[in-house]
DNA sequence: AGTTAATCGAGACGGTACGTCTAGTCTTATT
DNA sequence: AATAAGACTAGACGTACCGTCTCGATTAACT
């Protein structure tokens, strides 16, 4: 039942050649729709119906290919999403990390950030929807900061868990709980604060990133503390 | 036009005595069967109408009441739910938070994590359901740890980060990613990991609660001389 | 059960003098506010709730003194409606009745005769309201009539039915078919061909009414015969 | 936005063939629920929903193409009603136009008439309804009747008014009058009458159809030489 | 070139729920 | 007792989507 077809060779290993091939055009059409509905409505509210007429397709054609709304979400966002978090590789492993982080809590404030976060929810009721996120979004992520994390190990003297993992969450978990939860700001400060209070307890140097220009951007970060709320 | 009525006086909202008064029968009809329904449904496939039906109550009076369907759960779950995660008072403060956060991810593995889960995705759709949550769920829980945050800090000598929120973060936050995005188990070996961890970084001995028989299951309440805490 | 208070006596002949006797002035504002509903709704666009609410005053008030909407409607009609069709008793009995029915034509080819059709409209549904509506429209008013006629017959040698309502029926019904179907305008052209020919068919000579003024209004009575439709 | 599909056809009314094409089989269905509801009920309190159901239809599907429950009625009335009213071909237009009042007035004594009254009584808040049921109803027969009626002064020597039509008033006017009023029964009594009056007034012998047996009841069609007429 | 088989758009269809509205009934405090 | 205010159950309103289902028209690959 599983057809999430998010490959982007048309028709893929269909059982053989037979019969008219699936239409590239059309599944770019419906993806393409489905960003540009993105802009505008939460997933939630967004219909099969209105992609459908936004595409200039036929429901049953969607309802084809793909298992569920969500899921036609997480292929939309895949494919026109040209992923700005990128784990450098010419820096040590710790200020990698600390980089890595700070772009995705940048990431993470703003559109993407609320896509991702509407797509977990949509995922609290259907697990298909949650697999398929950690597969694509989660997973490969994970493996490259664990890369990174033993690296750092072999690199340093830090004071690691048993379970590396363990390590990971702490760097990564207050992100999400800000993204899901609102509570409090998804922001420089918030990344500053964050990253080099973890960074001082493994002992180690706060990484350079942190240092760099300290960007007032838009807000007074003393006193910005708590504006979480309203969202 | 927020007006989640979860005052257990049954009608002081309006502004006199004029009209019939709020029937608190009623209220808690709704209540009741909205708690029933999510036994066997996740929120979002529950209905007004099915709420309605179930309660034998019209469902004007429900939109009479509550701004949407997120709301009735919230107030439904915190009505029927007895805390099942207090703060231990009679303990040091860093074994109480070690207690408390094993009850709360123990609590969360069930029933009441997928509610609190889908409480938040609701959330992502609708700032008031999220707002009401954090207000509801969440402040009350984290003004306490805060307290024992910097009891803690006074009676140990414990790396603590310039916003105590920040430490806090740090211990809650895997929990809640766990929680919602599923990346591992909320079980008693993650809790020992996740915990020990934090307290070895902060150059503190492993709490007592880790200490004790390593399968409990049904939980002994040892620690039962409390007061009851969120809310 | 029948309970059509319609007399302009404020306590009617209530069992006895016990309570608070009947408001007088809230039988009026409902009846006013009746009316006024009446000049931009249909009756049965117009809704119990909505009288209330115009009058200022409680819906259960309008259920106790009135067994329905259109009950209430036609004792607001007669009480706010001057009667307009006057059977003149200072002429001879074949001028009255071609005056009364001139000017019931008049009548009804305006905003009066659009709520008697609807007053009409609503008995088909429910017959306490027809025979309501034929007391207190119908009866009089053919009582009367019946009584030219008699007179006419005395006095004229006119060609009279066994059953004096016969020849009623046939001057009156033309003008009920168009008020209710709608087949043909009831405007003044209407009424000096019909009246013109069942004088001419009982023979004598056409009434007075029918020679004055040849008033064109605003219509060329020539091409005007078809315009029935649109209303 | 007029589109009361009546058409025994299923569906010409698209554009061109795209889509699916209308069930005829559902619309079948719509119209035979609703006969069936107006037999224990009146228009007023029938509902969509309730013709839905009872059709096994959704209630999407007979908003889609009926503006109005009264357009239904008016389809399904015509639909399942076998016209009893025909106008003889065979006979002398005298006699022909009082068999076809005979004929009507004792159709709208019974079940047909009340149909009948409840469209007109809803067709006084709906222009649109009442439009229809002129055209549906009205015109064919009112056109037959004219040229009967022409017929008649071709042949007989008998006073007709410059415009026709309001003979034909004459003569129909009094059965609508009885049938929506309510003063006096349809019966046969009335019909002899009234139809012997308005004969002896033209001046004409009363018809053979009023001097046939006066107990007929079960009504001996013995006139069967004849041709549907009205639709 | 014709056949075959799957895809596509359009849109009808039976359902279900939406959020609103009104019907009548009831409860309270006030007159 | 009668009133206004307004809560209450019940259920219809007309709309929007759901996911499925015909249609006729395409579109390749396989005869």
């Amino acid at each position: 039942m599983n057809r999430t077809a998010q490959l982007p060779v048309p028709a893929p290993a269909g059982e053989r050649g037979v019969g008219r091939p699936r239409s590239e055009a059309t599944r770019t059409q419906i993806l393409a729709a489905t960003v540009r509905l993105l802009h505008t409505s939460t997933i939630q509210s967004i219909t099969i119906e209105a992609i459908a007429r936004e595409a200039g397709v036929g429901k049953a054609t969607i309802y084809r290919w793909w298992d569920s709304k969500a899921l036609v979400v997480i292929d939309a966002f895949m494919e026109h999403h040209i992923v700005k978090t990128p784990i450098p590789h010419n820096l040590p492993p710790g200020e990698a990390i600390a980089v890595h982080l700070m772009s995705l809590i940048r990431e993470y404030s703003g559109w993407s950030g609320r896509i991702v976060a509407q797509i977990i929810a949509e995922g609290q009721a259907d697990p298909a929807v949650l697999r398929e996120f950690r597969e694509r979004f989660h997973y490969g992520r994970r493996a490259l900061v664990r890369e990174m994390l033993e690296a750092w190990r072999s690199s340093t003297r830090i004071h690691v868990p048993p379970n590396i993992e363990t390590l990971g969450e702490l760097l990564y978990a207050p992100v999400y709980m800000r993204l899901l939860l609102g509570n409090g700001p998804l922001d420089d400060h918030f990344a500053r604060e964050h990253i080099s209070y973890v960074y001082s307890l493994l002992g180690v140097e706060a990484p350079d990133v942190l240092k760099v220009s300290e960007r007032p951007k838009k807000q007074k970060p003393a006193t910005r503390k708590t504006t979480a709320a309203a969202r």
